[in-house]
DNA sequence: TGATAGAGTCGACATGGTGTTGATAGCGTC
DNA sequence: GACGCTATCAACACCATGTCGACTCTATCA
């Protein structure tokens, strides 16, 4: 008997509990969700092409996930594990070289975000009116400025950055400047910095603004 | 005989023609949208509910507006006029004065935000789902960026302004982390710096980013 | 071996929103 | 006093979401 109340084969944001069917339905929406991100906004997809391309029925698609924004919460998953691994070591080899760990954790994101271009366009898409999945980005984004202030004040506390306006502020403020550059690149929404050059254009924006020069002292 | 092919009183969105009555209507159409989005996403309002609250049946919206995104369309006119009057004066003179005046183009946008917060609000909610919306806002966005471009290379041609990144691209990011940053502000979506400081640390950014030091040589 | 339980499935329905149609009411004017 | 235009709405067609209840299949165990 499973304890956390659920009727679906697991309380869909739940997880894991060992479970023999089922799992490859749950792996087709998923990837049906994808393939049909690939060339339709989320607002074009219904939660019908969702089960239909998963081969089963409407009802059914309710046994696996709540709601359509359940299966992108779920595709989220993946992409922040990913990105999570991607930037941790770069972020803490800052000292070292700063500028080359700074481009490393742009380029970074650029990749993640490039590779997972559909997930994240659906996310921008219904950031703004979904709660849960709002709240998914803001838990998501505040680890990422937690995570570059940290770096900010070290580069303050051994002298390499001079002091400027508090460091979670510039944090946050640098994270949404890359947020919204690189969402503007993936999708032409608006005047947007051309691919090649993106990672060097907030990598400037971002060190002239910890740094104060473009060029701040080796370690 | 109206010659733009209007069924309604005017094309909606296309321009001014003289009409009798009517016109009160439409106004309490609008004046209803922005009060109930002062308390309400826009996509819990419903066009029954901007209906009524204008006293008229829904088929009877449809007569002054195509939907409810072209209701929101006509608010954002109204906040565009009043964003380009305060832009155009400290933008003409970065010249005079670097730091005081992008300070207030910042602090203008910041107002203008500020002071439409709903409807700016409910843009971004609808920004990646609506063409036309999307459309306006990059169109919006496209002015910005072109401005600041300007005096960004008037900056460098006076040699206030050391080269760096092309002046279009950093435009772009610079108008692309004032719009998230406002936008998180104004929403506690995720972290956002406080309101009494954005302004500071925009200015931070912006300024560090375009002349490389923190306080450009005065003219 | 056949009763039982639970996972998995879906037809049919209820709900709630959008946008359209067609009929009508009021009003100025020629 | 009839024509044409603005303005209005009841009724309808449509579509997407989410729920209910009945059904099937399979594995297990007395």
């Amino acid at each position: 008997m499973t304890l956390d109340g659920a009727t679906g084969p697991r309380a869909s944001r739940g997880r894991r509990t060992s479970r023999p069917t089922g799992d490859d339905r749950e792996q087709a929406i998923l990837a049906t969700a994808v393939r049909l991100l690939e060339r339709h906004a989320l607002s074009e997809i219904s939660i019908d092409d969702l089960a239909r391309g998963a081969g089963i029925s409407r009802p059914t698609f309710y046994f696996y996930f709540r709601s359509k924004d359940a299966v992108l919460l779920t595709l989220l998953d993946r992409v922040n594990e990913e990105a999570v691994r991607a930037l941790a070591d770069p972020l803490d080899r800052v000292a070292e070289d700063p500028v080359r760990c700074w481009r490393e954790c742009l380029a970074a994101l650029y990749t993640t975000f490039h590779s997972h271009r559909p997930v994240l366009l659906a996310t921008a898409e219904v950031r703004h009116t979904n709660a849960e999945v709002a709240r998914w980005c803001a838990d998501m984004m505040d680890v990422w400025v937690t995570r570059t202030e940290q770096a900010i004040e070290a580069e303050r506390a051994r002298g390499a950055a001079p002091p400027g306006p508090g460091s979670r502020e510039l944090a946050i403020v640098l994270n949404a400047m890359v947020d919204r550059a690189l969402y503007a690149t993936f999708t032409g929404d608006g005047p947007a910095v051309p691919a090649a050059e993106v990672v060097d254009v907030l990598l400037h924006a971002w060190l002239t603004s910890i740094y104060q020069t473009a060029e701040p002292a080796p370690a």
